[in-house]
DNA sequence: CATGGGTCCTGAGTGC
DNA sequence: TGCACTCAGGACCCAT
Protein backbone atom coordinates (compact mmCIF):
# COMPACT_ATOMS: atom_id res chain seq x y z
CA UNK A 1 0.00 0.00 0.00
CA UNK A 2 2.18 2.83 -1.48
CA UNK A 3 1.95 5.93 0.61
CA UNK A 4 4.62 8.95 0.14
CA UNK A 5 7.26 7.25 1.64
CA UNK A 6 6.70 4.29 -0.81
CA UNK A 7 5.85 6.54 -3.65
CA UNK A 8 8.77 8.69 -3.04
CA UNK A 9 11.52 5.42 -3.30
CA UNK A 10 10.02 4.24 -6.70
CA UNK A 11 10.30 7.47 -8.01
CA UNK A 12 14.32 7.54 -7.45
CA UNK A 13 14.46 4.09 -8.38
CA UNK A 14 12.29 5.17 -12.05
CA UNK A 15 14.50 8.58 -12.09
CA UNK A 16 17.62 6.27 -12.38
CA UNK A 17 16.01 2.98 -14.43
CA UNK A 18 14.19 4.75 -17.09
CA UNK A 19 15.20 9.12 -16.79
CA UNK A 20 16.25 10.08 -20.31
CA UNK A 21 15.18 7.22 -22.22
CA UNK A 22 12.88 7.53 -25.17
CA UNK A 23 9.66 5.34 -25.24
CA UNK A 24 9.72 3.24 -28.53
CA UNK A 25 6.36 1.14 -28.12
CA UNK A 26 3.50 1.07 -25.49
CA UNK A 27 0.85 -1.33 -25.03
CA UNK A 28 -2.29 -1.10 -22.66
CA UNK A 29 -3.16 -4.89 -21.80
CA UNK A 30 -5.63 -3.79 -19.28
CA UNK A 31 -7.89 -1.00 -20.55
CA UNK A 32 -9.06 0.06 -17.27
CA UNK A 33 -6.17 1.40 -16.03
CA UNK A 34 -5.90 4.29 -18.48
CA UNK A 35 -8.56 6.84 -17.03
CA UNK A 36 -7.08 9.46 -20.00
CA UNK A 37 -7.39 9.54 -23.03
CA UNK A 38 -10.31 8.13 -23.66
CA UNK A 39 -8.93 6.01 -26.19
CA UNK A 40 -5.97 3.64 -24.35
CA UNK A 41 -4.94 3.42 -28.07
CA UNK A 42 -4.25 7.41 -28.22
CA UNK A 43 -2.65 6.93 -24.66
CA UNK A 44 0.05 4.07 -26.67
CA UNK A 45 0.58 6.25 -29.85
CA UNK A 46 0.88 9.56 -28.38
CA UNK A 47 3.27 8.28 -26.04
CA UNK A 48 5.53 6.65 -29.18
CA UNK A 49 8.86 8.35 -29.70
CA UNK A 50 8.77 10.82 -26.70
CA UNK A 51 11.78 11.29 -24.17
CA UNK A 52 11.15 10.67 -20.59
CA UNK A 53 12.95 13.57 -18.76
CA UNK A 54 12.21 12.94 -15.50
CA UNK A 55 10.25 11.62 -12.73
CA UNK A 56 8.64 13.45 -10.03
CA UNK A 57 6.09 13.11 -7.02
CA UNK A 58 3.07 15.01 -5.76
CA UNK A 59 1.61 12.88 -3.03
CA UNK A 60 1.22 9.35 -4.01
CA UNK A 61 1.28 10.48 -7.20
CA UNK A 62 4.21 10.16 -9.99
CA UNK A 63 4.57 12.19 -12.86
CA UNK A 64 6.76 11.31 -15.58
CA UNK A 65 7.80 14.40 -17.53
CA UNK A 66 7.28 13.79 -21.18
CA UNK A 67 6.86 16.81 -23.16
CA UNK A 68 4.26 18.07 -24.10
CA UNK A 69 2.74 15.00 -21.65
CA UNK A 70 2.51 14.62 -18.21
CA UNK A 71 1.86 10.95 -17.63
CA UNK A 72 0.35 10.97 -13.91
CA UNK A 73 0.70 7.35 -12.33
CA UNK A 74 -1.18 6.34 -9.28
CA UNK A 75 -0.16 2.94 -7.80
CA UNK A 76 -3.02 2.67 -5.31
CA UNK A 77 -3.02 -0.28 -3.22
CA UNK A 78 -0.52 -2.99 -5.06
CA UNK A 79 0.74 -0.92 -8.39
CA UNK A 80 4.46 -1.55 -9.14
CA UNK A 81 6.77 -1.18 -11.93
CA UNK A 82 9.80 -2.77 -13.07
CA UNK A 83 11.99 -2.47 -15.68
CA UNK A 84 13.05 -5.81 -17.91
CA UNK A 85 15.91 -6.42 -19.56
CA UNK A 86 14.43 -7.32 -22.90
CA UNK A 87 10.21 -7.48 -23.99
CA UNK A 88 11.06 -10.79 -24.75
CA UNK A 89 11.49 -11.41 -20.43
CA UNK A 90 8.26 -13.83 -19.46
CA UNK A 91 5.86 -11.56 -18.02
CA UNK A 92 4.59 -11.61 -14.66
CA UNK A 93 1.09 -12.47 -13.92
CA UNK A 94 -0.95 -9.34 -13.40
CA UNK A 95 1.20 -6.37 -15.91
CA UNK A 96 -1.30 -4.49 -17.25
CA UNK A 97 1.15 -1.41 -19.17
CA UNK A 98 4.32 -2.31 -20.96
CA UNK A 99 6.70 0.61 -22.29
CA UNK A 100 9.38 -0.26 -25.17
CA UNK A 101 12.57 1.62 -24.10
CA UNK A 102 15.51 3.41 -26.99
CA UNK A 103 18.00 0.80 -25.07
CA UNK A 104 16.14 -1.80 -25.30
CA UNK A 105 14.67 -2.59 -22.05
CA UNK A 106 11.24 -2.53 -21.05
CA UNK A 107 9.82 -1.33 -18.46
CA UNK A 108 6.65 -3.12 -16.64
CA UNK A 109 3.46 -2.03 -14.83
CA UNK A 110 1.91 -4.57 -12.88
CA UNK A 111 -1.05 -4.07 -10.17
CA UNK A 112 -2.29 -7.51 -8.97
CA UNK A 113 -6.09 -5.22 -8.01
CA UNK A 114 -6.31 -3.32 -10.87
CA UNK A 115 -7.14 -0.45 -8.59
CA UNK A 116 -3.93 1.42 -10.18
CA UNK A 117 -4.56 4.68 -12.68
CA UNK A 118 -2.71 6.38 -15.62
CA UNK A 119 -3.67 9.91 -17.08
CA UNK A 120 -1.93 11.24 -20.19
CA UNK A 121 -2.36 14.87 -19.77
CA UNK A 122 -1.01 17.98 -21.69
CA UNK A 123 1.04 20.49 -20.32
CA UNK A 124 -1.33 23.00 -21.24
CA UNK A 125 -4.31 21.20 -19.47
CA UNK A 126 -5.07 20.85 -15.91
CA UNK A 127 -3.91 18.03 -14.33
CA UNK A 128 -6.59 15.31 -13.02
CA UNK A 129 -8.84 15.85 -10.76
CA UNK A 130 -6.83 14.17 -7.68
CA UNK A 131 -4.03 16.20 -8.07
CA UNK A 132 -5.16 19.16 -8.83
CA UNK A 133 -7.02 19.34 -5.21
CA UNK A 134 -4.24 17.99 -3.61
CA UNK A 135 -3.28 19.81 0.00
CA UNK A 136 0.48 20.76 0.97
CA UNK A 137 3.16 18.64 0.59
CA UNK A 138 4.09 17.32 4.22
CA UNK A 139 7.93 18.75 3.67
CA UNK A 140 6.62 22.25 2.42
CA UNK A 141 8.24 24.81 4.17
CA UNK A 142 5.54 26.88 3.88
CA UNK A 143 3.78 24.35 5.99
CA UNK A 144 4.02 25.73 9.53
CA UNK A 145 2.76 25.27 12.83
CA UNK A 146 0.63 27.22 12.49
CA UNK A 147 -1.03 26.42 9.05
CA UNK A 148 -1.31 23.26 9.91
CA UNK A 149 -3.23 24.07 13.18
CA UNK A 150 -5.52 26.09 10.97
CA UNK A 151 -6.23 23.47 8.55
CA UNK A 152 -7.46 21.13 11.05
CA UNK A 153 -9.11 23.55 12.87
CA UNK A 154 -11.83 23.51 10.08
CA UNK A 155 -13.32 20.39 10.08
CA UNK A 156 -14.69 18.51 12.69
CA UNK A 157 -13.89 14.99 11.51
CA UNK A 158 -11.60 12.61 13.70
CA UNK A 159 -8.08 13.77 13.33
CA UNK A 160 -7.38 10.32 11.60
CA UNK A 161 -9.79 11.04 8.91
CA UNK A 162 -8.88 14.45 8.46
CA UNK A 163 -4.97 13.41 7.91
CA UNK A 164 -6.45 10.72 5.35
CA UNK A 165 -7.91 13.31 3.19
CA UNK A 166 -5.55 14.09 0.38
CA UNK A 167 -6.92 17.74 0.34
CA UNK A 168 -5.41 18.16 3.19
CA UNK A 169 -2.15 16.74 3.47
CA UNK A 170 -0.85 15.32 0.42
CA UNK A 171 0.55 11.75 0.71
CA UNK A 172 -0.10 9.78 4.23
CA UNK A 173 -1.74 6.64 3.99
CA UNK A 174 -3.67 4.08 6.88
CA UNK A 175 0.22 3.34 8.06
CA UNK A 176 1.94 6.41 8.21
CA UNK A 177 -1.03 8.33 9.98
CA UNK A 178 -1.70 5.79 12.87
CA UNK A 179 2.25 5.54 13.45
CA UNK A 180 2.21 9.68 13.55
CA UNK A 181 -0.50 9.69 15.91
CA UNK A 182 1.00 7.50 18.28
CA UNK A 183 3.93 9.62 18.06
CA UNK A 184 2.03 12.91 18.87
CA UNK A 185 0.01 11.07 21.67
CA UNK A 186 -3.31 11.73 20.38
CA UNK A 187 -6.37 9.62 19.72
CA UNK A 188 -7.24 8.81 16.51
CA UNK A 189 -10.86 9.65 17.04
CA UNK A 190 -9.98 12.99 18.25
CA UNK A 191 -12.06 15.72 16.74
CA UNK A 192 -9.62 17.75 14.35
CA UNK A 193 -10.65 20.84 15.59
CA UNK A 194 -10.17 19.82 18.96
CA UNK A 195 -6.31 19.41 18.25
CA UNK A 196 -4.38 22.31 20.13
CA UNK A 197 -1.81 24.42 18.60
CA UNK A 198 1.14 22.32 20.52
CA UNK A 199 -0.61 19.74 19.75
CA UNK A 200 -0.68 20.14 16.08
CA UNK A 201 2.58 21.53 16.15
CA UNK A 202 3.91 18.41 17.69
CA UNK A 203 2.12 16.33 15.14
CA UNK A 204 3.75 17.78 12.25
CA UNK A 205 7.15 17.20 13.98
CA UNK A 206 6.14 13.55 14.11
CA UNK A 207 4.85 13.24 10.49
CA UNK A 208 7.78 14.85 9.50
CA UNK A 209 9.55 12.45 11.22
CA UNK A 210 7.78 9.12 10.77
CA UNK A 211 7.80 10.32 6.64
CA UNK A 212 11.89 10.98 6.34
CA UNK A 213 13.02 7.89 7.87
CA UNK A 214 10.60 5.48 6.22
CA UNK A 215 11.83 7.28 3.03
CA UNK A 216 15.44 6.22 4.50
CA UNK A 217 14.32 2.83 5.21
CA UNK A 218 12.94 2.25 1.85
CA UNK A 219 9.18 2.36 2.78
CA UNK A 220 7.41 -0.02 4.33
CA UNK A 221 6.77 -3.46 2.92
CA UNK A 222 3.92 -4.74 4.05
CA UNK A 223 2.51 -7.23 1.81
CA UNK A 224 3.34 -6.19 -1.59
CA UNK A 225 5.67 -2.90 -2.06
CA UNK A 226 8.87 -2.94 -3.85
CA UNK A 227 10.54 -0.50 -5.70
CA UNK A 228 11.88 -0.26 -9.23
CA UNK A 229 14.49 -2.45 -8.73
CA UNK A 230 11.93 -4.88 -7.35
CA UNK A 231 13.40 -4.01 -3.63
CA UNK A 232 11.45 -4.32 -0.40
CA UNK A 233 10.93 -1.65 2.01
CA UNK A 234 12.49 -2.34 5.85
CA UNK A 235 10.51 0.39 7.32
CA UNK A 236 7.93 -2.79 8.75
CA UNK A 237 10.01 -3.46 12.04
CA UNK A 238 10.45 -0.54 12.98
CA UNK A 239 6.40 0.32 12.89
CA UNK A 240 5.26 0.56 16.49
CA UNK A 241 1.23 0.47 16.37
CA UNK A 242 0.36 -0.78 12.64
CA UNK A 243 -0.05 -3.80 12.24
CA UNK A 244 0.54 -4.66 15.95
CA UNK A 245 -2.68 -5.40 17.35
CA UNK A 246 -1.83 -7.21 21.04
CA UNK A 247 1.58 -6.80 21.09
CA UNK A 248 3.41 -4.63 23.59
CA UNK A 249 2.98 -0.87 23.58
CA UNK A 250 6.40 0.08 22.55
CA UNK A 251 6.60 3.29 25.23
CA UNK A 252 4.42 1.74 28.57
CA UNK A 253 4.10 -2.05 27.70
CA UNK A 254 0.29 -1.90 27.46
CA UNK A 255 -1.27 -3.89 24.43
CA UNK A 256 -2.22 -2.30 20.96
CA UNK A 257 -5.69 -1.70 20.45
CA UNK A 258 -6.78 -2.22 16.83
CA UNK A 259 -10.24 -0.44 16.28
CA UNK A 260 -12.09 0.97 12.70
CA UNK A 261 -12.04 4.96 12.28
CA UNK A 262 -13.06 6.25 9.21
CA UNK A 263 -13.79 2.83 7.50
CA UNK A 264 -10.36 1.57 8.04
CA UNK A 265 -8.09 -0.59 10.54
CA UNK A 266 -7.13 1.46 13.28
CA UNK A 267 -3.91 0.76 15.61
CA UNK A 268 -2.79 2.68 18.82
CA UNK A 269 -2.24 2.29 22.31
CA UNK A 270 -5.12 3.26 24.56
CA UNK A 271 -2.70 4.27 27.26
CA UNK A 272 -0.43 6.67 25.46
CA UNK A 273 -3.57 7.88 23.21
CA UNK A 274 -6.03 9.49 25.35
CA UNK A 275 -9.36 10.72 23.98
CA UNK A 276 -9.79 14.47 25.15
CA UNK A 277 -12.57 16.57 24.54
CA UNK A 278 -11.15 19.94 25.51
CA UNK A 279 -7.87 21.62 23.21
CA UNK A 280 -6.92 22.80 26.80
CA UNK A 281 -3.88 21.31 27.38
CA UNK A 282 -1.09 22.93 29.29
CA UNK A 283 2.47 22.75 27.85
CA UNK A 284 4.25 20.26 30.25
CA UNK A 285 7.92 20.62 31.16
CA UNK A 286 10.66 18.74 28.70
CA UNK A 287 9.66 15.43 30.13
CA UNK A 288 6.15 15.32 29.11
CA UNK A 289 4.55 12.74 27.10
CA UNK A 290 5.55 12.78 23.34
CA UNK A 291 7.63 9.47 22.12
CA UNK A 292 10.35 10.64 19.86
CA UNK A 293 11.73 8.01 17.32
CA UNK A 294 15.29 6.85 18.30
CA UNK A 295 17.77 6.58 15.30
CA UNK A 296 18.24 2.90 14.14
CA UNK A 297 15.52 1.00 15.53
CA UNK A 298 12.50 1.21 18.27
CA UNK A 299 12.63 0.93 21.92
CA UNK A 300 11.62 -1.69 23.15
CA UNK A 301 11.33 -2.25 27.07
C1' DC B 1 -19.67 22.10 2.08
C1' DA B 2 -18.57 18.39 5.34
C1' DT B 3 -19.11 13.75 6.34
C1' DG B 4 -19.53 8.83 6.00
C1' DG B 5 -20.54 4.65 3.53
C1' DG B 6 -20.32 1.83 -0.68
C1' DT B 7 -17.49 0.52 -4.58
C1' DC B 8 -13.78 -1.07 -7.55
C1' DC B 9 -10.53 -5.73 -7.48
C1' DT B 10 -7.87 -10.08 -6.21
C1' DG B 11 -5.54 -13.02 -2.99
C1' DA B 12 -4.79 -14.44 1.71
C1' DG B 13 -6.74 -16.02 5.69
C1' DT B 14 -10.49 -18.21 8.49
C1' DG B 15 -14.08 -21.34 9.86
C1' DC B 16 -16.98 -25.19 9.06
C1' DT C 1 -10.24 -30.99 0.59
C1' DG C 2 -13.45 -27.62 -0.68
C1' DC C 3 -16.12 -23.68 -0.29
C1' DA C 4 -18.25 -19.43 1.48
C1' DC C 5 -17.06 -15.65 3.71
C1' DT C 6 -14.26 -11.62 5.48
C1' DC C 7 -10.60 -8.53 5.16
C1' DA C 8 -7.01 -5.46 3.11
C1' DG C 9 -7.40 0.03 1.77
C1' DG C 10 -6.78 4.82 -1.97
C1' DA C 11 -9.62 7.52 -4.22
C1' DC C 12 -13.90 8.29 -6.24
C1' DC C 13 -19.06 8.50 -6.27
C1' DC C 14 -23.10 9.41 -4.03
C1' DA C 15 -26.59 10.24 -0.32
C1' DT C 16 -27.46 12.83 3.68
Amino acid sequence: MPELPEVENVRMSLETLVSGKTISHVSVRLPRIIRQPENPRDFEEELRGRRIEGVSRRGKYLLFAVPPYTLVSHLRMEGRYALAASPSEALQPHTHVLFDLSDGTQLRYRDVRQFGTMDLILDTDPLPKGVSELGPEPFDENLTSRVFHRLLAQRQAPIKAVLLDQNVLAGLGNIYVDESLFYAGLHPQQAANTVSKQKAATLLVMIRQVLSRAIDAGGSSIKSYVDGYGRHGGFQIELAVYGREGQPCVRCGGPIRKTRVAGRGTHFCPKCQKLRKQTRMRQQSGTSGQATIRAGKRVVE
